[in-house]
DNA sequence: GGCTGCGTACAGGGC
DNA sequence: GTACGCAGCC
């Protein structure tokens, strides 16, 4: 007993007491409000450790829910840590992913063989589920075959189906008036899309959520199995809940019965509404939950107070925001530093040097760095500047190895393997590698395959029956169907991931074709094949890893389960998922994992993908009106705030700038290209809102507010600008590398043939400017021209 | 049937 | 700047 209280008093000690408050909340919702940086995290991993350690509850009855798929790994690993193997019983993973397992798992129940759920007719557990690309495709399809008028854009009907989706609404619950043309419109194709995912046996993002509601909604045995079972729900980041998520937790946790449904979140960090997110979920959370205990946390332990302020100085213009104001008994800390620069390439130069800058003063490494950018267009030229520079560094994007081409491809024929009725994967695939399967072929087959209401696939093991084809056509659909069945069976022995992917290898060809190119480029995508195969060898591991784990523990220490809960299912929620299943639910789902791990590297990534992250330095480059906040907010509404779009924007800014512990850089071009043109936008009027003595710049202006535009000016050079804001320290030092401008004598610079070197004097001013380096050595005094100066 | 080259439209973020 | 679709040629 001594231990355990001891161990309890482990598990608390370095909490400070709402965080107490919110571990050893007993019964009931609670709404924990965590501000940017509180802890949060710390408090969900330790409420779930204490729930199992101290509370008796068994790990597999709790099921926690984050929104990104970094989120759910970080908080599987600290639950490691922190509990031991018995975490692996523990359902930790996003809405998406529970989502789909639990689907997987309804549609295989042999009590389920006739589910009588209309919106999931023609699934099977070997669904396949369809990214953007996919989806496109699909839209496309379902417009020629529901005859619609072309008034809408393809890609614009799905922004609004993914809409609908994310409303929880299906086809028919849309509501359409008569005279809108284009609702009717997005309805007739909402139909026909999604009648050809149920022909395909795919199912995309939103019909994940969707189509688990319609099967707990229409099958109450169903419900009260996953009621019963999850006797705690945890959620992460609850602000960026869209309705159909919010419908999910009602079902599995209904508020009349006062659930243990614990929510985290700050709506201040609410920066998914573009997809549907709703934060009235959190603001109206106690009302809908009754009895709601709140938490507040507002300790923050991460950021030092300038920084702090000069978040808060930002998100304080919102209108509509729960009352709430971090503070932190760190120091005041450094000033924030605001780099100014000519175009985006003297930007990325710049924080590339500051970069070194930063890792030579020895205090803060590659890895306690990180770059941010409003959008994925911008991170190509940062990435070049990386590079020139020797500067370290992982682009976390992502999934960025799953999107090449061939990787696709090779996925396509997996899913073609689970499920032959993917249409959308057969064309893909179809004659890739090329085997005289043409345009003309294919159509007569989609053609056909109309006709006869079967896939593609089916379509293609009679082809003698399709009208106009040749023989030799003929002879290549047999082939190929040949194909296709072949691995089909094998998919249905196989025991593990890498054997189906290697099979899959050999049968195609894929690996020789590309070898058989030989060009270099080939030969890299021939490359990433094979590690495709290596990272369905490593799944393979880890699965079985996770399955060893699993069956160690609860053995000899299992309380009993209640009588009237015999029969409830306790094991992992992917205990039956055929493995090669699980490996394609991993591509589709989770990505990239491996690519986020950058051990001491600096990391590159999108403002939302930097939620929930820390810092030692966080560069935020783009701090332009017209990039951040983003062109689309800026005429959005008349509002003192600017509307709901820019409120996001500004939550979005609040979100990057306190990812800083330290150190942090805002910086801006005057012109960027931008849709391949130049634009010349004025500085973002985030920079404005912040104290100016945050910058450390008392008596010097900060680039106006944007309504005077004064940068919007065209061809002005930054060599030429004599009048207006300006910080010298900063122009002269961004300046290097395209020219030199201020005094720069004393400064280290570095050539490609010299090496690295000190300033003695320069004649002139730019790129073109005589400079006089000291190169030390045997190298000694050189007179250099200035562009060929790369910052030391 | 397959390939190349040109022109157009495009790029907001992620499960 | 990139991705896709289409026309025209082999």
């Amino acid at each position: 007993m001594a231990l355990a209280l001891n161990a309890e008093n482990e598990l608390l000690k370095d909490l400070n007491e709402p965080q107490k408050e919110a571990v050893l909340h007993g019964d009931g919702p609670l709404l924990v409000l965590s501000g940017a940086g509180s802890g949060k995290t710390r408090v969900i991993t330790r409420r779930v450790a204490h729930l199992v350690r101290f509370r008796g509850v068994f790990p597999w009855r709790i099921l926690a829910v984050t929104f990104t798929n970094k989120a759910a790994r970080e908080m599987r690993e600290r639950l490691v840590q922190l509990l031991g193997p018995q975490a692996h019983e523990l359902v930790v993973s996003t809405f998406h992913s529970s989502s789909s397992m639990i689907l997987r798992r309804a549609l295989k129940d042999p009590k389920l063989v006739d589910h009588k759920v209309a919106e999931l007719m023609g699934l099977t557990p070997s669904f396949v589920i369809y990214d953007d690309g996919d989806q496109l495709q699909l839209i496309k399809r379902a417009m020629r075959e529901a005859r619609v008028d072309p008034i809408m854009q393809p890609r614009e009907i799905l922004h609004r189906i993914d809409g609908e989706k994310n409303a929880a609404r299906l086809p028919d619950q849309m509501v359409v008036d008569v005279d809108d043309a284009r609702g009717v419109v997005v309805q007739k194709t909402y139909h026909a899309y999604q009648k050809l995912l149920r022909a395909a046996n795919a199912v995309d993002f939103g019909d994940l959520l969707l189509l688990l509601v319609a099967l707990l909604r229409q099958r109450p045995d169903v419900l009260e199995q996953y009621q019963k079972r999850f006797r705690h729900i945890l959620v992460d980041e609850f602000q960026d809940t869209n309705p159909v998520q919010y419908e999910l937790l009602r079902l599995l946790a209904p508020p009349e019965r006062r659930p243990n449904l614990v929510v985290v979140g700050d709506d201040d960090q609410s920066i998914y509404r573009w997809r549907g997110a709703s934060v009235d979920n959190i603001l109206d959370f106690p009302e809908h939950f009754p009895g709601a205990r709140v938490v507040k946390l507002e300790q923050n332990y991460r950021s030092d107070q300038n920084i702090l302020d000069a978040a808060h100085a930002v998100i304080r213009r919102n209108s509509r925001r729960m009352p709430k104001k971090l503070w932190s008994d760190r120091p005041k800390g450094d000033n924030l530093t605001l780099l100014l620069n000519r175009d985006e390439r003297a930007e990325a130069q710049e924080v590339a040097r500051r970069i070194h800058g930063l890792q030579r003063e020895g205090f803060i490494k590659y890895s306690g760095m990180a770059v941010f950018y409003r959008t994925n267009a911008q991170s190509r030229v940062l990435e070049e500047a990386m590079r020139l520079a020797r500067v370290p560094y992982t682009l976390v994007s992502g999934r960025s190895f799953y999107d090449r081409a061939e990787v696709r491809d090779a996925a396509a024929y997996l899913r073609l393997m689970v499920n032959p009725r993917s249409d959308a994967d057969l064309l893909r695939i179809i004659n890739t590698p090329a085997r005289g399967i043409g345009d003309t072929t294919v159509e007569r087959l989609v053609d056909f395959a109309n006709q006869s209401g079967v896939s593609l696939y089916e379509a293609s093991a009679a082809p003698e029956r399709i009208a106009g084809l040749n023989t030799a056509a003929v002879r290549r659909l047999s082939g190929f169907h040949a194909l296709v069945s072949s691995l089909h069976a094998f998919a249905q022995e196989s025991q593990d991931a890498a054997s189906a992917v290697d099979q899959m290898l050999k049968e195609t060809h894929l690996v020789e074709s590309l070898q058989t190119e030989g060009s270099d480029e080939s030969m890299t995508r021939a490359e990433n094949l094979r590690e495709f195969l290596g990272a369905a060898q490593e799944f393979d591991l880890n699965r079985a890893a996770a399955a060893v784990a699993a069956s160690t523990v609860g053995d000899g220490d299992a309380a009993p389960v209640p009588p009237e809960e015999a029969d409830l299912d306790m094991s992992p929620l992917t205990a039956d998922i055929p493995p090669l299943n699980a490996f394609l639910e991993q591509i589709s789902l989770v990505g990239d994992a491996d690519a986020e791990v950058g051990e001491g590297r600096v990391a590159l990534m999108t403002l939302h993908a930097a939620k929930g992250l820390e810092f030692d330095a966080v560069f935020i480059t783009g701090m332009e009106d017209g990039v951040f906040p983003h062109s689309r907010a800026l005429h959005g509404g008349e509002s003192e705030d600017g509307g709901e779009e820019m409120a996001e924007e500004r939550r979005l800014c609040y979100v990057g700038f306190t990812r800083a512990r330290r150190r942090l850089f805002v910086s801006l071009a005057q012109c960027r290209s931008l849709f391949g043109e130049l634009r010349y936008n004025p500085p973002s009027r985030f920079l404005a809102e912040v104290p100016q003595e945050l910058f450390g710049i008392a008596e010097q202006e900060l680039p106006p507010a944007p309504k005077e535009a004064p940068f919007t000016k065209k061809k002005r050079n930054w060599a030429d600008e004599d009048d207006g804001p300006r910080v010298d320290r900063t122009y002269s030092q961004a300046a290097e590398g395209e020219g030199i401008g201020g005094d720069v004598r004393g400064m280290r610079v570095r050539h490609e043939q010299f090496g690295m070197g000190r300033i003695i004097s320069a004649d002139g001013q730019g790129p073109n400017a005589k400079v006089t380096v000291d190169f030390g050595g045997q190298v000694g005094l050189k007179r250099v021209i200035a562009r060929f100066l790369l910052p030391g």
